[in-house]
RNA sequence: GCCGAAAUGGCGGAACUGGUAGACGCACUGGACUCAAAAUCCAGCGGGACUUAAAUCCCGUAAGGGUUCGACUCCCUUUUUCGGCACCA
C-alpha cells in the first residue's frame, strides 16, 4: 500500500474530532496537578480570498509546541477564532448589497474549513468571533467598564469613576463636564486623520498602512471618540523589559511611545493686543539651552495664536493657518523641507534674561506634541536653525563641544554657529549662558531645572510620541458604542443590563455621505428613549475599530460561553499569561499595544490577576512567491493551501514549512523544496510498512537495540528535543535530524520496534497524521498525543571516539580518530610523533602548544 | 537622517561558549534497476593548483583592518539588503 496522505488525513482528523482528542483539560477542579501551558496564534481576519501559505506558517509552529507540550505532560489550551470585523467585508456586503453578517459566516466557514484540513490540534469547542453578539456584548462591557473609570495619578492606576472627588459647588453641568473630562474613554474635538476615500477616520497607527494602499488621508478636526492610552505610557515602557519579546519589536513599541525626558518652560507674552498677562508653555528636552533662546514658535493650531495675533498681522496669519491646515501630515512633512512660518506681531519675555523674543507660527511644529510650542534655539537644533537662517533670526551659541578648547578655536566656533554655518546638537560645555556658564550639558540641566522650579517659571517633564487611541470609526460593521446622547448635547452611557446593543438588521444601507457612519441613515435604530428617565435621545452612530475585539480575545478563549462575566476570574488566574503567542509582526504596534493597554485596565480594576498577557512572542517571517517577492495576485505568484494539499499533503505542508528556515526568517516558496519532504515521508512509510503487503515491514523486530541504535536514537531524541525547547522556533534544525536518523536506519538490515516508534513520536507533532497511521499499525490503540514524549540518557549521547585535529601555528594539518575523552596529554604525544606534523616542526623552536580534549592539539612553532 | 535585523556553495539553510566551515534538503553529475521512462536505491558535489589516480597544497563565510595559538563567531571601519520611524523640540 502506498502512502495515501489524503485518506490518512481525513481519517486522522475525523478521529480527533470524534474524540475530541484535543479538549482543553479542566484546570479549575483543583485535582489537575499538571502545569499549564497556553498556545495561541494571532486569530485571522477571515477573508474572502481564503488561507494563503504564509498563515499556516506561525500556525504550524504554535502547533508542534502544543502537541509536544501535551506529550511532555502540560496542559495545554490551543484555541482559534475570527477577528471578524473590518472594511473589506463590510465593503464587499455593500457591493453585493447581502448583509456583512452573511458574507463574514461564508469566509468563516471557508477558513475553518481549510485550517482542518491542516490538523491543527484546536481545541474548537472554544471557537469565538468577534462579531457573534454573545462576544460583543463582553467587547461593549469592557468599554463601558473603561467609560466608567478615571486614572488616579498618585496611585498610577485606573479606578471606578465613582470613586473620583467631585469638587464641591458645581453646577449639574459642570459635574457632567468634570466626570467626562476624567473618564478614560472620552469625546473630543481633535484633528484627526480622515480617510476620504474609505469614509472613516484611522488612528495614528493605521495611517501608515492605509497611505502605503495610495489612500489620502488628511488632517480634520472631528468629535471622535479616545481612549487615555497615554496615562499607561510609562508602565507599558517599563513592563516591556520583563518581557520574553523580540527585541525588535520591544524596541518599535519603545520608539511608538516615544518617551523623553525635559522640561517645559513658561514665557510670559508681551502683546499690543493681550488685555492680561499669559504665558507660552514650551516643552524642550535641553532646557540649559534656555539663553540661546531667540524666538518662540506656536503650531498654527495652538489656542493662544488668535488671541496674541494684532489687526496688522492676521491676515497673513490666517492664511497660513488656512494652508498648513489642508495640508496632510505626510504633504507637511514632504513640502516643509523648506520652513516657513509667521510673525505674529507679539512677543516674549524669556524668563531667564529677560530678553524680549519675537513669537512666530510655524507648521514645523506639531500641535499634537509636547506643548505644541517651541522655544527657538538655533544655535542648538538643526530644524531651528534652517528656520532661523531661512527668516533671517538671531543666533546666539550656547553650548560648546568638549573638542573646542583654545580660544582661536572659540571665536572660530561662535562665529561660525552665529552665521549658521555650524549647528553643534549634542552635549559640551554651557556659554553665554549667564549662572550656566562652564557648566556640562548635564550639571547645566541638573541647575536650570531647580532654578525654574524654584522660581515658578516651569518644571521637569516627561513627553511622549504616543497619542490617546483614537477609537470612533464611521463604519457599520463594528461594535456600536453603548452611548446615547440627549437633545441638550449631553450623553450617557447604557446600563450593563442593555447589553448586547446589537447592529440592527437591514437588507441594504450605503455610506451616509454626511461622514457620519451608515448607522447614522438607519432612524429606525438611531431613534431611542432613555429607559431611565424616558427622555428621547440619539444612539452614538460610530462603531470601534477592528481592533476592539483582539483586546481581549485571549480572555475570552479561556471561558468561551459564560454570559454571566467576560471571563471567570478564577480560570484567568489559572491559565494567563498566553505562555507562547505568535503572528506576523505587521502586528507589533497596533494590536499588540492596545491588547496591553486593556489588559492593564482590566488589571487595575480588579478583573484580571496578571500585568502583561503575553509572555513569550513570537514573529513569523514571511513566505515569498517562488520568484523570490511578496506574493501577491497581480504577480501571480501565489500558492494556495489547499492546491498544496492535494498534491503533497498537509503532513509535506507543514513539515515544509517549517523545514525552510528559521521561523523568524523570510523565506520564498519551492515547489522542489515540497517535494524533497514528500519524499522524505514516503521513505518513512516504507521504513516502517511493506509496501506490497501493507503490513508492517518483517525487519522490524522486537529485539532489544543494541547500543549503537540506542545511540542513534538517544542523540536523536536530545537534538529534537531541545530543538523545540530553547524558544528559538528553529524547527529546521529538528527536522534534519530526524532525516539523519532515517537515513542511518536504511542503513541498517534490522531495526527494533522502540526504536521506530520513539522515532514517530518524534515526528508527530511536526508531521500527526501519517504518525498517527503509523502507530496505530505498529499496534497501539490509543492517539499517539497521549503518548509520553521519549527521554535520552547522558549515557547514550556521548561519543565512543571523535576525530581530533592537529594544527601547526593554527592551520590543521592532520587528524586522527581517538577514544573519546583521552588525555590531553596523550593527546599532545599523538601529535608531536605525527608524520605529517613531524615534518612541518622539524627544526623549529615550539613555543607552546595548546590542547582541548576532544577537539584540537595546536603547536606553534617558530 | 535615526533605530533595529541581516549578508555563509548554483539555491534554502547548518555550525555548541572563539576550536574540523558548508549538517540536512533542493538542484546538478555518475552508476544500479528497467525494453524505456517515472519512482526508488547507491555514490559524488565550495573554488583553484598539481596528478593517470591516490595523495598533497593554496584560496574561501559581503569588503578592509584589528585582537588571538586559533575568528563565520569578538572589536573597529565600509558596502549592500530587509524591516520600522521620520520635523517628536
Amino acid at each position: 500500500m502506498k502512502y495515501d496522505f489524503t485518506e490518512i488525513e481525513k481519517k486522522w482528523q475525523k478521529y480527533w474530532d470524534d474524540n475530541k482528542t484535543f479538549k482543553t483539560p479542566d484546570l479549575s477542579s483543583g485535582k489537575n496537578i499538571k502545569p499549564k501551558y497556553y498556545a495561541l496564534d494571532m486569530f485571522p481576519y477571515p477573508s474572502g480570498d481564503g488561507l494563503h501559505v504564509g498563515h499556516p506558517e506561525g500556525y504550524t509552529a504554535t502547533d508542534i509546541i502544543a502537541r509536544y507540550k501535551r506529550m511532555k505532560g502540560f496542559s495545554v489550551i490551543h484555541p482559534m477564532g475570527w477577528d471578524a470585523f473590518g472594511l473589506s467585508t463590510e465593503q464587499y456586503a455593500m457591493k453585493m448589497g447581502i448583509h456583512p453578517k452573511i458574507r463574514t459566516a461564508e469566509c468563516v466557514a471557508r477558513f475553518k474549513q481549510q485550517l482542518k484540513a491542516i490538523g491543527f490540534s484546536y481545541d474548537w469547542e472554544r471557537e469565538i468571533n468577534t462579531t457573534d453578539e454573545k462576544y460583543y456584548k463582553w467587547t461593549q462591557w469592557i468599554f463601558l467598564k473603561i467609560f466608567n473609570s478615571y486614572y488616579d495619578e498618585a496611585e498610577g492606576r485606573a479606578k471606578p469613576i465613582t470613586e473620583l472627588k467631585i469638587p464641591e459647588g458645581l453646577s449639574e453641568r459642570e459635574k457632567f463636564d468634570f466626570l467626562n473630562s476624567n473618564r478614560l474613554a472620552y469625546l473630543a474635538e481633535v484633528p484627526v486623520n480622515w480617510c476620504p476615500d474609505l469614509a472613516t477616520v484611522l488612528s495614528n497607527e493605521e495611517v501608515p498602512e492605509q497611505v502605503e494602499k495610495g489612500y489620502k488621508v488628511i488632517r480634520r478636526n472631528m468629535k471622535q471618540w479616545n481612549l487615555r492610552i497615554t496615562k499607561y505610557a510609562d508602565r507599558m515602557l517599563k513592563d516591556l523589559d520583563f518581557l520574553d519579546w523580540p527585541n525588535n519589536i520591544k524596541e518599535l513599541q519603545r520608539n511608538w511611545i516615544g518617551r523623553s525626558e525635559g522640561a517645559s518652560l513658561k514665557f510670559r507674552i508681551k502683546s499690543t493686543v493681550l488685555k492680561e498677562d499669559k504665558f507660552i508653555e514650551v516643552f524642550t528636552t535641553r532646557p540649559d539651552t534656555i539663553f540661546g533662546a531667540t524666538y518662540i514658535i506656536l503650531a498654527p493650531e495652538h489656542k493662544l495664536v488668535n488671541e496674541i495675533t494684532g489687526a496688522e498681522n492676521e491676515e497673513r496669519i490666517t492664511n497660513y493657518r488656512k494652508t498648513a491646515e489642508i495640508k496632510s501630515d505626510l504633504e507637511r512633512t514632504e513640502l516643509s523641507k523648506e520652513k516657513t512660518g509667521e510673525f505674529t506681531g507679539a512677543f516674549a519675555v524669556n524668563p531667564v534674561n529677560g530678553a524680549e523674543i519675537p513669537i512666530l507660527i510655524a507648521d514645523y511644529v506639531l500641535a499634537s506634541y509636547g506643548t505644541g510650542a517651541i522655544m527657538g534655539v538655533p544655535g542648538h537644533d538643526e530644524r531651528d536653525q534652517e528656520f532661523a537662517r531661512k527668516l533671517g533670526l538671531e543666533i546666539v551659541p550656547v553650548v560648546i563641544p568638549q573638542e573646542v578648547k583654545t580660544e582661536e578655536e572659540k571665536r572660530i566656533f561662535t562665529e561660525n554657529t552665529k552665521n549658521g554655518e555650524v549647528c553643534f546638537s549634542g552635549e559640551g560645555f554651557a556659554i553665554n549662558s549667564g549662572f550656566l556658564d562652564g557648566m556640562s550639558t548635564s550639571e547645566a540641566i541638573e541647575e536650570i531645572n531647580s532654578h525654574i522650579e524654584k522660581n515658578g517659571i516651569g518644571k521637569k517633564t516627561v513627553s511622549y510620541k504616543l497619542r490617546d487611541w483614537l477609537f470612533s470609526r464611521q463604519r457599520f460593521w463594528g461594535e456600536p458604542f453603548p452611548i446615547i446622547h440627549f437633545e441638550d448635547g449631553t450623553f450617557k452611557a447604557l446600563d450593563e443590563s442593555e447589553l448586547p446593543l446589537t447592529l440592527p438588521d437591514i437588507d441594504s444601507y450605503k455610506q451616509s455621505g454626511t461622514g457620519e457612519s451608515p448607522l447614522a441613515t438607519i432612524e429606525s435604530w438611531v431613534n431611542t428613549v432613555d429607559k431611565e428617565s424616558g427622555r428621547k435621545a440619539r444612539r452614538e452612530t460610530n462603531t470601534m475599530p477592528q481592533w476592539a475585539g483582539s483586546c481581549w480575545y485571549y480572555l475570552r478563549f479561556l471561558d468561551p460561553h459564560n454570559d454571566k462575566i467576560f471571563c471567570d476570574p478564577e480560570k484567568e488566574k489559572l491559565w494567563m499569561p498566553v505562555d507562547l503567542y505568535i503572528g506576523g509582526s505587521e502586528h507589533s504596534v497596533l494590536h499588540l499595544i492596545y491588547a496591553r493597554f486593556w489588559y492593564k485596565i482590566l488589571y487595575d480594576l480588579g478583573y484580571v490577576s496578571h500585568t502583561e498577557p503575553f509572555k513569550k512572542l513570537f514573529n513569523q517571517g514571511m513566505i515569498l512567491g517562488e520568484d523570490g517577492v511578496k506574493m501577491s495576485k497581480s504577480r501571480g505568484n501565489v500558492i494556495n493551501p489547499d492546491d498544496v494539499i492535494r498534491e503533497f499533503g498537509a503532513d509535506s505542508m507543514r513539515l515544509f514549512e517549517m523545514f525552510m528556515g528559521p521561523l523568524e526568517a523570510t523565506k520564498p516558496w519551492s515547489t522542489k523544496g515540497i517535494e524533497g519532504l514528500s519524499r522524505f515521508l514516503n521513505r518513512v512509510w516504507r521504513l516502517v510498512t511493506d509496501e506490497n503487503t501493507g503490513l508492517v515491514k518483517s525487519n522490524i523486530t522486537n529485539e532489544i537495540p543494541e547500543l549503537k541504535e540506542k545511540k542513534l536514537l538517544h542523540k536523536t531524541v536530545k537534538k529534537v528535543t531541545e530543538d523545540i525547547e530553547d524558544g528559538d522556533m528553529k524547527f529546521n534544525t529538528a527536522i534534519s535530524y530526524l532525516m539523519v536518523m532515517v537515513n542511518e536506519m536504511y542503513k541498517m538490515e534490522k531495526i527494533c520496534r522502540s526504536t521506530i516508534e520513539n522515532f514517530i513520536i518524534l515526528l508527530s507533532p511536526f508531521s500527526p497524521h501519517i504518525c498517527e497511521e503509523l502507530w496505530e499499525k505498529l499496534g497501539n490503540k490509543n492517539s499517539i498525543q497521549f503518548v509520553s514524549w521519549p527521554l535520552f540518557e547522558q549515557q547514550y549521547i556521548k561519543e565512543d571516539s571523535v576525530t581530533v585535529v592537529f594544527q601547526v601555528n593554527g592551520k590543521i594539518r592532520a587528524k586522527m580518530e581517538v577514544d573519546y575523552d583521552t588525555a590531553e596529554d596523550v593527546l599532545e604525544d599523538h601529535a608531536l610523533y605525527n608524520e605529517k606534523i613531524l615534518k612541518l616542526i622539524m627544526g623549529k623552536q615550539i613555543i607552546k602548544v595548546i590542547t582541548i580534549k576532544n577537539k584540537m592539539v595546536n603547536i606553534v612553532v617558530k
